[in-house]
RNA sequence: CGGGGCGUAGCGCAGCCUGGUAGCGCACCUGCCUUGGGCGCAGGGGGUCGUAGGUUCAAAUCCUAUCGCCCCGACCA
């Protein structure tokens, strides 16, 4: 039996000073986890219990469809280089050196050395499909740690990796991770959203990401509440409401209006009546191209225009370029290529590539948002002057057309036309298809059923522990502390004798306690002799569910069953005290 | 990496401006007392004032450097 008076729980009254987020001051104030360094927490006994039984409901679920290996958390450079990623990685990468000399790194994620030993070992179609999945750390060498147990710098994974022959197969393996991820999420008691997300740069087709609403949070998340439309921010899409477009002035062509110091999409627009919805916005940015050969950095310019009231998405732009290093362009840059101040940039006048390989002339970049549109006003490139009657496809051509814009809240659901919200949240797992990105620069192919080489198709799929842990503390606590899903408390249930010099209070703690853990419940008892308002502070603190305090009424065989979460008591009677915690073990 | 803030006892803080023997609350130890929401009384232990250098008769306090931690931004398979 755990006794309180005899374990480490080191609570705190007050939350340490450099503690922000709700889930890091009270993990500390409940003696959960202490740090070690900036990004490095210790886990102390309850914290270690709570990720325990994470971890234990983790390996279940991921067991019915994948098989779990244990790697080394050090892997040899070569390994790195193969894939590309030693250089790719950068300062991210936790990196050291042997005593011989040779370089290595500590595993940010392990699809090297997962698809190493695919390489190595698969050899034919029939060993095919495969998951594979580790619970184990990963290390990241964070530019900047944060929020607790957040965004830190060592940190447990568990993540899967499937290899498959082909695109459908790889399309079970995604569903069959897609809804393994539910059911462990859902025993944890959390309640999370599903989203589409943006598979990066690593260029996989589909990808989920599953989040935490919370403030905490540091990504957003688009949703509409009358549909189940989700998305990451970097993803999302809307439907806007129409516009009216102005109507054509003079002769047609392009007309140069007078615009004196008016360097703001607002300022233009309340100058010649007009909204910002008739207006461009023309934004100026450099990309870089790292040449492969000579290791040249060649610069291209980048010229994006959205609806004058909207936003650029990063995300989104990033991946028009096709992932290449981009950032806004200087002030001489913007003079070489407008030949005018930043105010009254304009696509007008300028020679732009016809398509996206098209070597050294710049990219034009036209959110969709502005397709069809006619009659806008855009700047004349010319310093105090605008330009009225300007369609795009008219009188300038794009390079391309694209989804450049972010989404705002308000506006419709792609799905439904419903207004959509904008939370910020918690990314607890991520799935995506990877396709050939490891398998074709490391190598891993088996014969196929014509005993032809193929490359094996591959996924990724991962789940952060500890952000489970700390978006259950975020989604569930007050000021007195938090309360955890059952299934994931470090304890369930806190038997609480009022006071230990009380011989029959005591006894009939230490039974009651006895008894439920004899019937499979994971008890612990605060035999501590404190005053009851010290302990029952502490169990409000420490996350357990549910409380059961014994005091005088014990006479006529009855105590307090409190759970945390309502601040519900309510009187039960000792003898058939197994069965107020029923609930407590719901069917599978 | 850019901007801001903070390092004084286990935790939270004061003292620094104006240099002169380092303090408060909580926690901890001992005793008494108390026992349904962080109780009371008495006694006690614990600090190289982040580190290094400088100024000064004298530095927690002034100056310089450096390290660490937090926040905002950039970044984030």
């Amino acid at each position: 039996m755990h006794r309180w008076s005899e374990l480490f729980i080191p609570t705190l009254r007050e939350a340490p000073a450099d503690a922000e987020v709700a889930s890091h001051k009270f993990l500390v104030r409940a003696g959960y986890i202490r740090q070690l360094a900036a990004g490095l927490y210790s886990y102390l006994f309850l914290g270690n219990r709570s990720f325990n039984k994470i971890m234990g409901i983790v390996r279940e679920e991921m067991d019915k469809i994948g098989q779990e290996f244990y790697l080394p958390a050090l892997h040899p450079r070569e390994l790195w280089e193969a894939s590309g990623r030693w250089e790719l990685m950068g300062d991210n990468l936790f990196r050291l050196k042997d005593r011989k000399g040779a370089d290595l790194c500590l595993g940010m994620t392990h699809e090297e050395v997962m698809t190493d030993i695919a390489s190595k070992e698969l050899r034919s179609y029939k060993q095919l499909p495969q998951i594979w999945y580790q619970i184990q750390s990963k290390f990241r060498d964070e530019p900047r740690p944060r929020s607790g147990l957040l965004r830190v710098r060592q940190f447990i994974m568990k993540d899967s990796y499937s290899f498959d022959i082909d695109a459908a197969g790889l399309d079970v393996s995604y569903k069959k991770h897609y809804e393994t991820y539910r059911r462990i999420l859902d025993r944890c008691g959390l309640k999370y959203m599903v989203v589409e997300a943006d598979s990066g740069a690593m260029g996989g087709k589909e990808s989920h990401e599953f989040m935490v609403r919370t403030p905490a949070g540091e990504d957003l998340i688009v949703s509409c509440e009358s549909c189940d439309y989700a998305a990451n921010m970097e993803k999302a899409a809307s439907k806007l409401a129409g516009v009216e477009d102005l109507t054509l002035e003079g002769g047609g062509e392009p007309l140069e209006v007078h615009t004196p110091g008016m360097k703001t999409i607002e300022d233009v627009a309340r100058f010649l009546g007009v909204s910002p919805k008739n207006k461009i916005k023309t934004l100026a940015y450099m990309a870089e191209e790292k040449e492969a050969k000579t290791g040249k950095t060649k610069l291209r310019a980048v010229v994006v225009l959205i609806r004058g009231d909207h936003q650029l998405n990063e995300a989104k732009f990033a991946a028009a370029v096709g992932g290449k290093q981009t950032r806004p362009m200087q002030e001489d840059e913007i003079k070489q290529l407008f030949r005018s101040p930043a105010g009254f940039l304009g696509p007008i006048g300028i020679e732009w590539a016809a398509d996206m390989k098209d070597g050294a002339l710049p990219l034009l970049l036209v959110d969709k948002a502005l397709e069809g549109r006619k009659n806008l006003i855009s700047g004349a490139n010319k310093e105090d002057y605008h330009l009225k009657n300007v369609t795009p496809g008219h009188n300038f051509r794009p390079t391309a057309y694209a989804d450049l814009r972010a989404v705002a809240a308000g506006e419709g659901c792609p799905n439904c036309g419903e207004p959509l919200r904008i939370d910020t949240a918690v990314e607890i797992g991520h799935i995506f298809k990877l396709g050939y990105r490891y398998s074709e620069s490391m190598g891993a192919r088996v014969l196929d059923r014509n005993g032809k080489e193929v490359t094996l198709i591959m996924g990724c799929y991962g789940i952060g522990i500890e952000r489970i842990l700390t978006a259950a503390v975020e989604q569930s606590n007050d000021e007195n502390g938090f309360w955890l899903p059952p299934s994931i408390a470090p304890f369930e249930i806190v038997v609480c004798p009022v006071n230990v010099k009380d011989e029959t209070l005591l006894k009939a703690a230490v039974d009651i306690a006895t008894r439920l853990e004899a019937d499979g419940f994971d008890v612990l008892l605060d035999d501590r002799d404190e005053r009851p308002g010290v302990k029952f502070k502490d169990a409000d603190l420490v996350g357990i569910p549910f409380r059961v305090t014994v005091g005088k009424k014990v006479t006529e065989g009855t105590v307090e069953v409190v759970q945390r979460s309502t601040r519900q008591i309510q009187d039960a009677s000792i003898a058939a005290i197994t069965d107020y915690f029923k609930v407590l073990r719901p069917a599978r």
